[in-house]
DNA sequence: CTGAAAGCGCTAACAA
DNA sequence: TTGTTAGCGCTTTCAG
């Protein structure tokens, strides 16, 4: 690997001048310039990246913290950031936290050594304390943790509602809602809607609410429960997709019909939920948008030393699918 | 943030000390060490990465290349790979090359600049000459471009055997197969595999492979045409699990029962396979072990600077849910 | 317009 | 056992 001294004894020029080309600051005479360029190419030289943030402090480089890859919401959301991040020329860490603080602060520690630029994170347990620690541009997604922190997010209350609704509009008089942890705001934020919409409802009862967890499992063992001692339900309003397919699931090995006899609508819009059969209605987010939205931040954040407080709420978006059907 | 030089100086020690204390090298009087210990903790000090990379041309950390991480077959890799990263203390980069050479060659060139330690790399596409500008460590795994770089896959042809046997022991007497795109190597094992069982039956016949480039969209497209074209098929062995639940859809588009009317097996063992209905039965690779093991190879090869050049084979076990089922 | 020199924070000879 | 010193490769004043 070529060092800039390499370049400068090439052109007959000293470093500092061939960094100037590199970076095309300061004055430098054409002809010069030309000589370093050539010898730049001759020697197929690009600069040393550490020697740069080592000197700048700075190392053109976020992390995306999420619980879990694995969790389908996520690699869309990576995926967004990533693009971003490399079109703004930035590198991009990965970082699975499984909602562990400890993991967290080992993952902020370790970047903020490696002169991480800014983090985007998805957590629903970093303290106040820890924030305070941060010194470069953070934003938070999908769930806030506290208020001193930017944020990109949906408006879930209102989205729920609007999900309990459709299942209304399509003919469902018996509404159950199977929930997310408690410990995700939107999760609560979730279960909220759902309640400001059903519990004036002279059926209403609070046997029609299951906790889930937002994972496949927990909600398919929840979905059979409820359905067996409330037969009478005949719409879920899943808190997330993946709980959603989960209680697709359930009503296939209970028999239940879907959408004939029982209404299935998620949350999130992730692509599984297009694959399932019946495919899965949802509240769909517009996550990859929010993603880049994000990642967009921070660099900007980043760049203009901006440490604004900011906070975006996108739009949810029905996408009716197979799962749902308005009776006759 | 604390310099070394500051830590010295509250120490009064010089800086050499100090390096030795936080790294356990050479002789330090315990008192002296005491005395380091003390001022680190006092003032927060963490030594700073950068610097450390600079000097030492080495960053701990490493790549992935995945060719898209919003394809469910990766995030799993993902995990295992950056979960191993982090227990030896490295940190993890992830990259989404969409198959392209261009990006490919770019982030190659990015994390040199880097310093990157290692590389473990999902593509079709790196050529043996860019291999040879690669002075790292350097992993393939699933597919195989070249012979000249270490790899850890399975062994698709075999695998693929036993799916097409399982069908057969099923009941199944006209067998189709969703091929993957030609580029993948595997899924030319896997075509290969297939051809190797059905060649010789007399019911074999040339339309009863249809391709469906990997992905949900065009193999359910390609099952819809080859199930209407060839009704007496029943029993399609997908190329991965993907298709498979694009065969799973298509058939329950098209009213053909599953398993009853026609059995499905994929190939991959992803986990949205479980949670389609029929859940799906699958050649499954052992995902996580692979990115495991891949991580494990690079780190150990960092580390021992031994570019050794190996091939491993895991092994693919059938895993049989309800998309296939013996008939009486 | 160009070069010399200092220094980002750390480590590793080499002396002492 | 400890300190001095010379860099790792780059950028940026400050002179010229």
């Amino acid at each position: 690997m070529a060092t800039i001294r390499d370049v400068a004894k090439l052109a007959s020029v000293s470093t500092a001048t061939v960094s100037r080309v590199i970076n095309g600051n300061g004055y430098v005479n054409a002809e010069t310039k030309q000589r370093v360029t050539e010898a730049i190419e001759q020697l197929d030289y690009v600069p040393n990246d550490v020697a740069r943030s080592l000197f700048k402090g700075r190392s053109k480089m976020i992390a995306l913290f999420v619980p879990d890859i694995t969790n389908p919401f996520f690699p869309e959301l990576a995926r967004a950031v990533e693009d971003v991040a490399n079109q703004r020329d930035y590198s991009f860490v990965l970082c699975n936290t499984d909602n562990d603080p400890n993991k967290e602060s080992a993952y902020l520690n370790a970047l903020q050594q490696k002169s991480a630029d800014g983090f985007v994170i998805v957590s629903s347990s970093i303290s106040e304390e820890q924030l305070k620690k941060i010194t470069v541009p953070m934003i938070a997604l999908d769930r806030i943790t506290g208020r001193s922190i930017s944020s990109v997010t949906v408006n879930n209350r209102s989205g729920s509602r609007q999900a309990v609704q459709h299942l209304k509009s399509v003919g469902c008089t018996r509404i159950a809602h199977i929930c997310g942890p408690e410990h995700a705001d939107n999760a609560v934020f979730r279960l909220r809607g759902y309640l400001d919409e059903v519990m004036h409802e002279d059926w209403f009862n609070s046997s029609y609410v299951a906790s889930g967890a937002y994972n496949f499992d927990t909600a398919r063992e929840a979905a059979m429960n409820l359905l067996r001692d409330c037969p009478e339900v005949d719409g879920i309003f899943a808190g997330n997709d993946l709980m959603g397919v989960g209680v697709l699931h359930a009503a296939a090995a209970l028999g239940r019909k879907v959408p004939d006899d029982l209404s299935v609508i998620g949350f999130d819009g992730i692509s599984i939920g297009k694959k399932v059969t019946p495919a899965l209605t949802t509240m769909a987010q517009p996550i990859y948008d929010i993603g880049a939205r994000a990642a967009d931040m921070v660099i900007t954040q980043i760049e203009n030393e901006a440490p604004a407080m900011i906070t975006e709420e996108c739009p949810v978006q029905l996408v009716e699918r197979q799962s749902t059907r308005r009776k006759d």
